[in-house]
DNA sequence: TAAGTGACGGAGG
DNA sequence: GCCTCCGCCACTT
């Protein structure tokens, strides 16, 4: 099923180190799932707890958290990021500062499925 | 098989 | 910076 494809974003995923965030498309094409931003998207939504994916660290390519400002989930994600030390500033966080910028060595592993 | 649906992305106003 | 529109495309129904 496309449980594959989701085991794949997870992984992916939990590859990204505190303190960095990741786009839905960065994700996608890490995965190898080149395109397919949306179904990132989806794969967080179903992602069980006990994977303990850390789905905060994800925003959409305008660094922004693609969540309703002022949902649980957001406030969820934002003091998350906080915690690691990625400034929130009205629900955006500087790319250019944060975004992850996967080394040889992190891809390799990623890529070992 | 067809129509609906996104935790998206990018261009434009 | 905010919002809208449109393209995208696999997954779901």
């Amino acid at each position: 099923m496309s449980q594959q494809n989701y085991q794949r974003i997870w992984q992916t995923i939990t590859a990204i180190p505190e303190g960095k965030v990741a786009t839905y498309g960065q994700v996608a094409d890490l995965a190898g799932l080149p395109k397919r931003a949306r179904l990132v998207g989806k794969a967080l939504a179903n992602a069980p707890e006990k994977l303990a994916v850390p789905w905060f660290r994800v925003i959409n390519a305008q660094g922004r958290i693609s969540l309703p400002k002022g949902s649980e989930g957001f406030e969820r994600q934002r003091q998350a990021l906080q915690a690691e030390g990625v400034k929130v500033c009205n629900g955006r966080v500087k790319l250019n500062i944060y975004q992850w910028q996967p080394e040889l060595a992190e891809l390799l592993f990623i890529l070992k499925y």
